[in-house]
DNA sequence: ATGAAAGCGCTAACAC
DNA sequence: GTGTTAGCGCTTTCAT
């Protein structure tokens, strides 16, 4: 059951012309006569032809669409950066098409082949938790496949990349903690397949060092799924309590990370409350938690529009792309209430 | 330029078989002899043979993809549906298009135009506030295109719908209010284009009316864009409580809506701080708000689902399905602090 | 059991 | 300036 749509076809023996003719009239052609594109074009027109992008794609093996695979969209990070993918693509005439992985390597694999199948022109990458093996992204890559990396990236590929500056911003939320007097400042975090990870990771070590901390590898704790699974979150906390010397700071390194822990330090109550804590997150609603959190915030809507216009130029580039660039932008350090040495 | 891939063309060449046969072969027709399928069928592996859907999708105008429409993912009702219909799609052999409308009414039909042209074999939409004319969906749903209504739904079209049960979750909202003994419950909320506007208005009302309180439009602010424009919901915030009589608690009907109400009176501090809160939202993180907020909770993720399973039912219907159902699902009621009644 | 050919909607090289 | 034709990848009728 198809739904009457009108086809080039159509009008061409409505108007007893050729399907070509009609063809060219539609894209304006220097070839076709005034009145034969006048009449075409009104005909088209009021008969509300669309061109038929399923055609075109099989036609010309692109479809001036992008796609996207990201672990959650229900994260502010992806969220906010997909607004900003969406605002780049929708001026240069590309729809988005959003796919989730769930931080699952085969889901992430399945929507790849999937877009790509679909003849989108490009793929914009968050990779999922799960991925180590890039393989298969190489390969596509290395036939010239289109594809930008963004926020959790890799240098198994060389190609465009766009990430927040992971290094320094977990550098200054430590440094801030440290200013502010904590000793025993606790990391929380995912798989170590992710750059964001290692980068965080650095930036958190690297603080330490620099003020003479000495890097307690019992404070750094990683939950392999990011927050996905609860109790795995919940089972890092504790752990990180349970010892008579506890933690008197929790540093946590993502959107999920950081929202879930701060759900199971309310619930505990008691001595974790008074830790001091500052995390990875781009929540609009850190100014209402209690107490107000400190945030390390990505430059998210950013970081899709940058990803995205490195994108379509790729696809639109005449010759193959060989020299890639890395972009790294700026985190921002937001203090609230939640990461200040209280005076009791 | 294309990606080297293996089409059914390629393999009847390379084993001297008609493209017909390699057809017949690969999707285990009975009138191919049993060595030739196992000969294809092996090579097919062997070169990772792929069908081009592109190519499925212009013979059997059908895509086995659903289309969604919503106004905004970055919204926690919309994301939660959105991982329902995705848990339903997939193990039906299901791919999910997410788009947004952003809450414009333009941008909803382009949406709409570019899904269905792509062949999506149906569609999934929560209607942007704009939305009042429904003409190109009706026209759509005429022609016998599955459509499935869900959370903002209209009467104008007649097809399942599915929503949660927003009178009843303001009913039951209002008069919990009422009962912690608050008497002047100013109502926010977004365009009366939406039936849950109106759903959830009707339910405040009424909730007032059975306790003998009189209802007053002047505690009552439509914020047309539905809290996409803070200044909307500040400016409704200062009317409510510019007058000397001031309302002792306010009711939010809406995800952004709540969350940004909250952000003001925050900020504001003062007379409003002591109001008692409730709103619609289904957020994770009202548990770490201060005070926790109390709110309605909407089983997105089941209303997800359940559309899911109508559309595809409607999808593989053998017959045009005539009879519909409206689904309406329970909402829950989750009281914290915000909405008791202090005692000073 | 297998092949030839048409057709889904569109474009473009090649006539005339 | 306009028409004819082939082809993108696939399925399917119709021959054989």
């Amino acid at each position: 059951m198809k739904f009457e749509v009108v086809t080039i076809k159509d009008i061409a023996k409505a108007l007893n012309l050729s399907t070509s003719t009609v063809s060219r009239a539609l894209r304006g052609s220097y070839e076709i006569s005034p009145e034969t594109k006048k009449l075409v074009l009104e005909y088209a027109e009021r008969m509300n032809y669309r061109p038929n992008p399923i055609a075109l794609s099989l036609k010309e093996q692109r479809s001036r669409a992008i796609g996207v695979v990201v672990s959650e969209i229900a994260n502010n990070f992806f969220s906010q950066a997909i607004a900003g993918i969406e605002s780049i693509a929708y001026n240069r005439g590309y729809h988005v098409i959003i796919t989730q992985s769930h931080e699952s390597k085969e889901r992430e694999l399945v929507n790849i082949q999937h877009l790509v199948s679909r003849s989108v022109d490009g793929l914009l990458i968050s990779l999922s938790s799960e991925t180590s093996d890039l393989s298969y992204l190489q390969q596509l890559y290395e036939k010239g496949f289109p594809v930008v990396l963004f926020d959790r990236i890799s240098n198994q590929i060389d190609t465009h990349k766009v990430t927040a500056d992971n290094y320094m911003g977990a550098f200054h939320a430590t440094e801030h903690l440290i200013y502010q007097g904590f000793k025993r400042i606790a990391h929380i975090t995912s798989s170590t397949h992710l750059s964001i990870t290692r980068e965080r990771l650095q930036g958190y070590k690297d603080a330490l060092a620099k003020h003479h901390i000495a890097v307690n590898e019992n404070l750094i704790k990683y939950c392999n799924h990011g927050g996905m699974m609860i109790d795995e979150v919940e089972v890092a906390v504790e752990d990180l309590f349970r010892p008579k010397i506890k933690p008197d700071a929790i540093f946590t390194a993502g959107d999920r990370l950081s929202t879930i822990c701060l759900g199971i330090i309310k619930q505990k109550q008691g001595a974790i409350r008074k830790a001091g804590f500052i995390g990875f997150t781009n929540t609009n609603l850190a100014d209402l938690f209690s107490p107000p959190v400190s945030v390390v915030r990505q430059p998210a809507f950013e970081i899709g529009q940058s990803a995205t216009e490195l994108l379509t130029s790729m696809i639109e580039s005449k010759r193959p792309v060989t020299t890639f660039e890395t972009k790294v932008l700026p985190t921002n350090l937001i203090i609230r209430e939640s990461s200040l040495q209280q005076q009791d």
